[in-house]
DNA sequence: GGCTATTGTTCATGCACATGAACAAAATGT
DNA sequence: ACATTTTGTTCATGTGCATGAACAATAGCC
């Protein structure tokens, strides 16, 4: 089920972040689409907690510190090695596709850090993406490193839509795939979740947890280097991560 | 009118930051009094959206680098000057007190950036932290800055509460003091909104937002050094913001 | 491996709250 | 200064959702 007014919040947060002005509550109401009597209510629950101020008197609302002053707290918890960022950036340097660290969240992999390619066409991914687990070379990647048993509950639970032509729609079919995947040790991606769309995915232990890597970008420009960029992957995974820190 | 669910998520959040480690449907059930049920919706509301996931499969949520990617976008906009962190913590180093900048919010001052005193006995202030603009001495600050119309508006809606002896109960004894304070060029805070607290309030004019400057503690230690708080706070700011940025 | 305690999930129902409408206050234009 | 538009605020009402209860799955224990 999904809790609206909780929804609503992200909202607000991620239009802050699209326009990064403050915005008055007729504007608010507006462009999400909110009664002004909601908007209201809202703005006056979020900005009673310190959570959003006005800048300048009747000069609209906007998120105050006290957002990053949690999330700073929170993130020193968990925080994703500066090194793989680095990662990244060198993959999409020398690739020219984009580049994805995901995570396993539900049945879902969920983009935890990304960076675009530079090109025009390109696989538009952003932190806090989230993608299936079994359709995608990712989500592969992931479960691959589940355990036997955990893995084929996730299978078992999965929805087997057809969303394109190639996807695999049994848990079967994908589970043959993992295997034949993680023995040769690299997983692909062939536009079976976005259309056009192909990738390389490896998995990749740390000490705290399995994240997953992708190069992914448009099936022409991919598909024809498949193992030269499973090459380059390897190569700056070498480089970035200590060998204390890979598993 | 207050808003559940929108509340909810910022306890959430704020539990997050406080334990620092995922935490299971059971445990946030608990530590925050909801229902199971209810707990169960508002993490799927927020996993679904890539707000949470669970580091380790069963292991409990945690909120994801989404929020910081969303807040870094959000805080580019709205930077606060690193210059006004480094003359916080240059009070507090002069003073020994808590050292706090604060914004209007509403009929509230707000606090954008505080850093405690190392001593013992101190006002606890943290970001977000919220106090009638009326009763204290960053609120008359902040009023002072307010025009003649905006300021009286605040407070003519006020709520004329007593909290301590000391409080000051109508909107003319109010504006008075504010008044001789602006003259004088500071504003002083006599225990009137917690009890035993004492500090000084400098307005702050920047070029995009007027904020306030407060040094606060016991009334034991602040009330006998006032003018030498006043002296150390004036020769900081004059230290950490260049004649362009004070107006 | 069976028994118990704990955690996760589903669902129907009553009521808190989101909403539209009506009003008040500001802003804008002439 | 007046008329018009836009924005902010209040409030009663009907309904979407939070909830408790019941069930399912998992973990813990001996």
């Amino acid at each position: 089920m999904n809790v609206k007014q909780a929804a609503n919040v992200l909202d607000l947060l991620e239009f802050f972040a699209q326009h990064q002005r403050p915005a008055s509550l007729a504007e608010l109401s507006r462009a999400l689409g909110w009664p002004r009597s909601s908007t209201f209510n809202l703005l006056g629950t979020l900005a009673a907690r310190g959570f959003l101020y006005e800048p300048r008197a009747r000069g609209g609302y906007y998120p105050t510190p006290l957002w990053t002053a949690l999330l700073r707290r929170i993130d020193s918890a968990d925080p994703l090695p500066a090194q793989l960022h680095k990662l990244l950036q060198a993959l999409v340097n020398e690739t020219n596709e984009t580049a994805v660290l995901a995570a396993v969240s539900g049945s879902n992999a969920l983009f935890v850090d990304a960076i675009e390619s530079p090109q025009a066409l390109r696989y538009a991914a952003q932190p806090g993406k989230v993608v299936p687990l079994h359709v995608t070379a990712t989500g592969r990647a992931l479960l691959s490193m589940m355990s036997a048993n955990d893995r084929a509950l996730v299978l078992k639970k999965a929805v087997y839509e057809r969303y394109t032509p190639t996807t695999l729609t049994s848990a079967d079919a994908v589970e043959q795939v993992i295997q034949q995947s993680a023995k040769r040790g690299w997983f692909e991606g062939k536009a079976e979740y976005s259309a056009d769309l192909g990738g390389v995915a490896l998995p990749l232990k740390l000490p705290h947890r399995d994240l997953a890597l992708l190069v992914a970008g448009p099936t022409s420009r991919v598909q024809p280097r498949i193992s030269a960029l499973v090459a380059v992957m390897r190569r700056e995974i070498a480089r970035h991560i200590t060998p204390g820190q890979s598993g």
